[in-house]
DNA sequence: TTGACATTGAAACAACTGTTTGATACAAAT
DNA sequence: ATTTGTATCAAACAGTTGTTTCAATGTCAA
């Protein structure tokens, strides 16, 4: 194995260990001793290969969180697409599903969420980049779909209202895994995973037929 | 004034500016210094008046953050008794008005509604205060009512999940400012607010409907 | 084999962290 | 007036932070 693969190794290392602990801890508490003891590397290496701490963060979503995001993406297209069938509800179910239930793993699914909701609470560089690369396009993807599958022509406003909602909903299952399981004192395991997914599509999708409702008056 | 006088004024500033910076920065990233600057004391003062910068911040939600969500929780309980009804819709209305046009300012309602969301993400020993003090009391006392103005008696986990999606409705909308307003490119102002308002009461109305009719069937 | 290059390693760096110290100022009690 | 106790202050503390330095190591081309 030459050095070449090698630098690979410990770059592709880094990302992965530095993604799990910001996820984890956040940007601030975790620190850079932390990333290379868990990658098994030199303290040196993350400004080596990266430059800085910052860099390094900003690298984990480029090379890691939006990749990720688009296979969700991808994900959702083709169950739409399988099914042909453009009711809101059908919409609804796969965008659900997709985010809840898709090609992520429990594990990767919460690094997911996790990353993205500290990027929501305190917005850095990172969340522009994934507001222009992903999040804009997406919507407005979703506002089209759902805009002509709608019987009653909502404003735009209402539309992205709806969406927001819906990733309210998914967003906060998936970070509020510890309180929720504090305050109801039940486990997070399988058969309460499924429940909540059940639930958040029935939640998501009569809420959705809420501003149907309000617009038909 | 007295040095007495001076003590509690200090001590009360500290725990305004605490709770200021907590809230927007987070524990960790702020420093005493900041603090203490803030608060336009010295840097021990923390240290003298609190012990140390944990014991300040647990102080921040003992002071702070459990009086003011039992404002809110009263003005629920009085709004609704002022309409005595006790449909659904009344209650997930007074609800939701309670937390997101009660008794607080806006300025306060964000502070208190970031702390949580913080403390959610990541809970510390902060957290099992809240929980045991107002959260499950809370919470026992809405399962409560909504349990008794259901046409359908659902069971204890259904009711728990529809408040628990209630609140993340409230607390998404509040926590995810910056972002709505980068992703929709629209300005968070008072209209703007307005219109949240009666979307997350709408939403999370219909919502709740979807359980009723899932336990129908 | 030699030389150039890329990667790793241990050690040190200055800046910043929460906390402690001891002196000082001041009000109330003796 | 003296003592006592409380609060504030500047200064220093030890530990940690991200980053830099420079020698050591290995790889590949000449």
């Amino acid at each position: 194995m030459g050095k070449k693969d090698k630098m690979d190794v410990t770059k592709e290392r880094l990302l992965d260990e530095a993604e799990a602990l910001f996820a984890q801890k956040g940007y601030d508490v975790v620190t850079v001793r932390e990333i290379t003891t868990a990658a098994g590397c030199n303290l040196a290496s993350i400004n080596y290969h990266f430059g800085n701490k910052q860099n390094l963060y900003m690298e984990v979503f480029r090379s890691r969180w939006l990749p990720r995001v688009r296979r969700i993406h991808e994900f959702f297209r083709n169950s739409l697409t399988a099914h042909d069938s453009t009711s809101p509800a059908a919409i609804m179910k796969a965008l659900a599903r997709a985010f809840l239930e898709g090609p992520l793993s429990d594990e990767e699914r919460q690094r997911h969420f996790r990353l993205i909701v500290k990027e929501i609470a305190n917005p850095t560089t990172a969340f522009d980049l994934v507001v222009t690369e992903v999040m804009r396009p997406f919507f407005k993807e979703l506002a089209g779909m759902l805009r002509s599958a709608m019987p009653v022509d909502e404003g735009e406003e209402t539309l992205m209202l709806n969406i927001l909602s819906i990733f309210a909903m998914v967003l906060h299952f998936n970070f509020a895994r510890a309180a929720i399981t504090r305050i109801t004192g039940r486990e997070y395991d399988t058969a309460f995973k499924a429940r909540l997914v059940d639930h958040i599509i029935q939640f998501s999708l009569e809420g959705l037929r809420a501003s149907n409702k309000e617009c038909s008056l």
